[in-house]
RNA sequence: CGCGGGGUGGAGCAGUCUGGCAGCUCGUCGGGCUCAUAACCCGAAGGUCGGAGGUUCAAAUCCUUCCCCCGCAA
């Protein structure tokens, strides 16, 4: 960007939150964004109304060109928006984007195109990392750089830098956590490839392959008979989707926050009501679980919703 | 017009169908008791029942309309 150098030209390709916060750092550290590319405008929230991605809200507020094609597998599709883009871009970023890139995309750009994913590589390949990170009780996870390649995230490593998961977190204070780290560090490696740096690329290792499915509504039903450890790290998990589900007679409870106990007893039995929470046992100890919600309310600390829903010590959720 | 729940003292809810003294759990304040795991007992304060209009002897409740909130779904 000195001595008569054009600026870097980023295009950017990505559609939830996660992929908002890296555009939104390489926007501001003055990087030139040429086009953007997103998933269509889908129908969300009440009334289901369409509604466009973060990424597009943020890039429309930057005011730059967005694109949204529904496939890019498909040739004229593919054709018709690489031709809307203009002359290609030095590099793409790809950051949650929701769509594989087939290799005429790959190879578009003169440095090809770099992921933003939210693992140490080459553990938790796929769709939810930070989901599956928390629910096999990882210690530690973090952000991946790679150059993108026809595999799904095998591509050589670029930049990888680590966090802790603490023993609170849960699959939102994490996302929001890998999510500024990955804009921090897409932001130094673009910053060196704008100097002209050549960044060297590592191979994924072998070894230490995962991949992390895609979070099932069934797998948010919690089964008592578990151990409290393993239950405790799916409804962190779970949280803030799709929330951990027990049931209560035939009332669904969602639990969205809980504490390990040492005590224990027949699965899903209500042990105690304290002023903190209810404690139910499961297959090795018990969760005490501190807030909770009923359909049609909102989540709730449990002593508020104790006022609502009255639980008695001795009473059991449902096994499934 | 995607489906559904809701607005009642500071919090969470019941009551609305079938109109008739505004109630429950909790919190707060005062007093008592006591070392029992949501401590317990007694007492008190605190509400134009989301707004407007209508029906009625009488409306939280029925009718009309407006505002606001939330869940499902992604």
């Amino acid at each position: 960007m000195t001595g008569g150098r054009e600026p870097l030209r980023v295009a950017f390709a990505g559609t939830p939150e996660f992929a908002a916060c890296a555009l939104g750092a390489i926007v501001e550290a003055g990087f030139c964004v040429p086009v953007v590319l997103t998933q269509p405008d889908r129908p969300a929230g009440r009334g289901m109304k369409l509604t466009a991605s973060a990424v597009k809200q943020l890039a429309q507020t930057h005011n730059l060109p967005v694109l949204q094609p529904v496939s890019l597998r498909d040739e004229a599709q593919r054709a018709a928006t690489l031709a809307a883009c203009g002359d290609a871009p030095d590099v793409l970023v790809v950051a949650a984007y929701g769509l594989l890139l087939p290799q005429a995309v790959l190879d578009w750009p003169r440095l090809g195109c770099i992921n933003i994913h939210a693992s140490l590589l080459p553990r938790w390949r796929g769709a939810a990392p930070i989901h599956r990170a928390i629910e096999a009780g990882d210690e530690r996870t973090g952000i991946t750089l790679m150059q993108m390649d026809a595999g799904l995230d095998t591509g050589a490593m670029l930049a990888r830098e680590s966090l802790d998961i603490g023993q609170d977190d849960t699959t939102a204070t994490l996302h929001d956590r890998l999510a500024a780290l990955g804009a921090r560090m897409i932001v130094e490696l673009l910053t060196r490839l704008a100097h002209g740096e050549t960044v060297p690329a590592t191979p994924q290792p072998a070894d230490g392959v995962t991949y992390a499915a895609k979070i099932s509504k069934a797998e948010a039903l919690l089964d008592w008979r578990r151990p409290a450890r393993e239950l405790h790290r799916a409804i962190r998990a779970f949280t803030p989707f799709p929330a951990a589900l027990a049931h209560f007679g035939d009332t669904p409870i969602k639990l969205w926050r809980a504490q390990l106990c040492a005590e224990s007893g027949a699965p899903g039995t209500i042990l105690a009501i304290r002023k903190e929470g209810v404690q139910v046992a499961c297959g090795e100890g018990s969760l005490l679980i501190q807030e909770l919600q009923k359909p049609g309310s909102r989540r709730l600390p449990a002593h508020e919703f104790l006022a609502g829903f009255p639980l008695t010590v001795g009473q059991t959720f449902l096994l499934p």
